[in-house]
DNA sequence: GAGCACTGC
């Protein structure tokens, strides 16, 4: 077993955050607290903020200065500036700006492939000229990949380097000078920088891209700003959307103008299958055979549900694959799986080219990629001309009655069938093979998605909410008001935390607890943690909480990996054998061997062991910030008893007791009948224990469990455990007798004190 | 004796 070490000294990731935070200390942004600045308007003499036209903009961009940092515009410049003007929105530009002038808020619809997350941002710094008066320009994305590499294109169109005039803003990484006028940032990144500053003063232009995602931060953004408007009339947004549900947002924004403009992609002829296809992996995997064997070249993306049924089917497509070779003399074919927890160069392997034909003669070769929902809207795969889509996806969904989150295998919307097909149109005309009816499609299928707000626990969503200043949730103007159910789980969750107040009000420890990028059950446990000595080991548990799992479980070697993580484990628990898996990751050895190698020796994922330590030092600079101990009780015999008190004060909520009698767990309050999930390293089934999930998939499971004693689940959230509102049965039972016992030797306790004092 | 769709701070 490995012995639990110290934490090693900061890694690498820390001190360069460190050192960015320490220099954005030293340059605060221009536009903050200072009175506005007279500027030179240099190129822009003789323009009207907010009175611009497209022509003097285009006389700016076509000069030999480029007029927002002085610099002679460079050949490579007017290179992309010939294409850009190319681009659909540009013959829109003067249209865009009227509406932009007469307006506050205006919805822009454009399609993929018609500029607008590079073009729009452009033509609102041409006529906001936000260096003039100290402002910025933000257009948030949903992902952070995006708002990188839109941002690294940008700053090459406007011939600046990516960090000064135009930059971006993520979760570990601001690339962004006082010099900046135009950033580009994920939506939970802007909706940290409002709970700091309510008004988002810095700005005077929002754009809230991708806005028909409904990503959970980009509903509270839109409902945080249209609040913000009313403060600020000088502030200026565009919601950016597919076209799906532009008038949605037009409505919900008190009737915005809406700007429309098309597309570039080509077209995509869809086919439906004559009836209902009751096994639709089979269905997939003939319709990609048959295309292969009867269609002409261009590749095929089929879209499943996940990782299992993925693997499956490329074993299965690959064998009958080379069936068609050799017996009907079908060009190659070349199967690559594509999901989320897939390593970095696996995932690369999708950008291969297809396989070349076998023979001068032969057929063509081809490439068919099986993908979760990944490739719908974060990856872009250039060359598929064939789609295949069952019509499925695993989606979020929440039970706020047990207060679970599960994943459900269930239809698609039609906004999302639409965005799959597209898929097949990106280089040439396409075919979309969708294996439902065209009435199922028309009649089943809902338009879109339900947002994430609708399907998600919301307690930390409720903090932030308080966090920015909103103290009416029931009135809040959401653009869909999650159930009431779901608020009041999340209101009284938050309650028990001592977040809020019973009245409702943030408390300082909920004003803390907001503080950090963790759900807040973490959030209070990490703060908790100094009052059992082990803030240092409980940083590392939460931080490897929140990143996806750390232990690897290939299906061709099952049993080496399991024994890889018994290696590992602590007799108390799945909490503690993380620690130890992330000792291991920092220990001289696993640097000796080299970090990748460990990882694979041990069965352990490298990518969420390395995310873990980077938040692990987001989460430690956060704590040193707000004068929270960092501590250890080092190498001590008993430092796991410190840990579990530690994991037992947070985790209160989620306890659960051995059953008496039969097999199994009962969740504390819930009165769950559960199971501990396979994966944990316990040998014996302990009297209590607290877990980090519950998952619902073939039978109840908690996941990740660690032993608590009961005494201190009651002494700890005495409010939680009161009994009288406990339904009878044997855990209140049994806690009865707990409490009772707490009492005694309370009360025993104060004998002997009092008996000592007498003494002396 | 199982399965982590995807994203984000």
């Amino acid at each position: 077993m490995h012995s639990h070490k110290r934490q090693k000294t900061d890694s690498e990731a820390e001190k360069v955050a460190e050192a960015a935070e320490e220099s954005l200390k030293q340059h605060p942004h221009a536009s903050q607290n200072t009175p506005m600045k007279v500027h030179d308007e240099g190129e822009f003499a003789g323009l009207k903020r907010h009175g611009t036209t497209a022509e003097q903009a285009q006389k700016l961009e076509s000069g030999s200065t480029n007029p927002f940092s002085g610099a002679k515009f460079s050949q490579k410049y007017f290179d992309i500036l010939e294409v850009r003007r190319d681009l659909p929105v540009h013959a829109q530009r003067d249209q865009f700006l009227e509406i932009f002038h007469s307006t506050q808020i205006m919805v822009f619809v454009g399609e993929t492939g018609s500029g607008k997350t590079t073009q729009i941002p452009q033509f609102v710094l041409y006529d906001e000229m936000p260096h003039l008066v100290g402002s910025q320009v933000a257009c948030t994305q949903p992902r952070r990949v995006a708002a990188m590499s839109v941002a690294k294109r940008v700053a090459d169109e406007m011939d600046v380097e990516l960090g000064q005039e135009v930059g971006y803003s993520i979760r570990f990484e601001n690339k962004t000078s006082p010099k900046t006028i135009l950033k580009y940032m994920t939506d939970g990144m802007l909706l940290r920088e409002a709970m700091e500053d309510h008004d988002l003063s810095r700005y005077s232009c929002i754009i809230l891209d991708e806005a028909h995602e409904r990503t959970l931060a980009t509903d509270i953004l839109m409902g945080l700003i249209k609040q913000v408007s009313v403060r600020r009339p000088d502030l200026k947004i565009i919601i950016m959307s597919a076209t799906l549900d532009a008038e949605k947002f037009q409505t919900y924004f008190n009737d915005a103008p809406l700007l429309a403009v098309p597309g570039r992609t080509h077209p995509v002829e869809i086919y439906y299958t004559p009836e209902f296809q009751r096994d639709y992996l089979d269905a997939a995997i003939r319709t990609v055979l048959q295309i292969h064997a009867t269609e002409d070249d261009g590749d095929i993306l089929l879209f499943l549900t996940g990782e299992e049924e993925i693997e499956d089917a490329c074993r299965r497509i690959a064998l009958e694959g080379d069936e068609l070779v050799r017996e009907q003399n079908c060009g190659p074919l070349k199967v690559y799986p594509l999901y989320g927890s897939l390593p970095p160069h696996q995932q690369q392997k999708i950008f291969e080219p297809a396989p070349e034909k076998l023979t001068p003669n032969g057929r063509a070769g081809r490439k068919v990629i099986v993908s979760t929902n990944i490739a719908e809207t974060s990856l872009t795969i250039d060359g598929i001309v064939y789609v295949v889509d069952p019509g499925f996806s695993k989606q979020k969904v929440y039970n706020p009655r047990i207060r679970v989150e599960s994943l459900l295998v269930s239809p698609i919307s039609k906004a999302s069938a639409q965005q799959r097909a597209g898929r097949a149109g990106r280089t040439r005309p396409g075919k979309c093979f969708r294996l439902y009816t065209e009435e199922a499609f028309q009649k089943e299928l809902v338009e879109q998605s339900y947002p994430e707000i609708l399907r998600s626990n919301l307690a930390s969503t409720v903090l932030e909410l308080k966090k920015l200043g909103i103290d009416d949730l029931v009135h809040f103007d959401f653009m869909d008001p999650p159930a009431p159910e779901t608020m009041m789980r999340a209101l009284e969750e938050l309650n028990y935390l001592q977040c809020l107040s019973d009245e409702g009000d943030l408390t300082a420890l909920g004003r803390l607890a907001s503080q950090f990028p963790l759900d807040p059950m973490l959030a209070v446990m990490l703060i908790g943690s100094p009052a059992f000595k082990c803030s240092e080991e409980i940083l590392t548990i939460v931080a490897l909480l929140s990143v996806p799992n750390v232990f690897v479980r290939p299906a061709s070697a099952r049993k080496r990996a399991d024994e890889a993580k018994m290696a590992f484990a602590h007799p108390d628990g799945d909490h503690l054998t993380l620690l130890n898996v992330y000792d291991g990751f920092n220990s001289d050895e696993a640097h000796s061997v080299g970090l990748h190698q460990w990882c694979r020796d041990n069965f352990l994922s490298y990518r969420s062991l390395s995310s873990g330590q980077n938040v692990r030092s987001q989460l430690r600079r956060i704590m040193v910030s707000h004068d929270l101990e960092l501590i250890s009780p080092g190498e001590s015999r008993n430092y796991h008893n410190y840990v579990r008190k530690a994991l037992a004060a947070g985790f209160f909520m989620q306890a659960a007791k051995k059953r008496s009698g039969s097999k199994g767990y009962i969740t504390v309050k819930d009165n769950q009948d559960v199971l501990i999930h396979p994966s944990t390293v316990l040998a014996v089934e302990p009297e209590w224990v607290i877990y980090n999930e519950f998952v619902l998939t073939s039978k109840n499971y908690i996941r990740t469990v660690t032993t608590v004693n009961p005494e201190w689940l009651v002494e700890f959230a005495p409010k939680y455990f009161d009994l009288k509102h406990f339904t009878n049965g044997d855990v209140k039972l049994s806690l009865e007798r707990v409490v009772d016992k707490v009492k005694s030797d309370k009360k025993r306790k104060r004998g002997v004190d009092n008996g000592c004092k007498f003494y002396q």
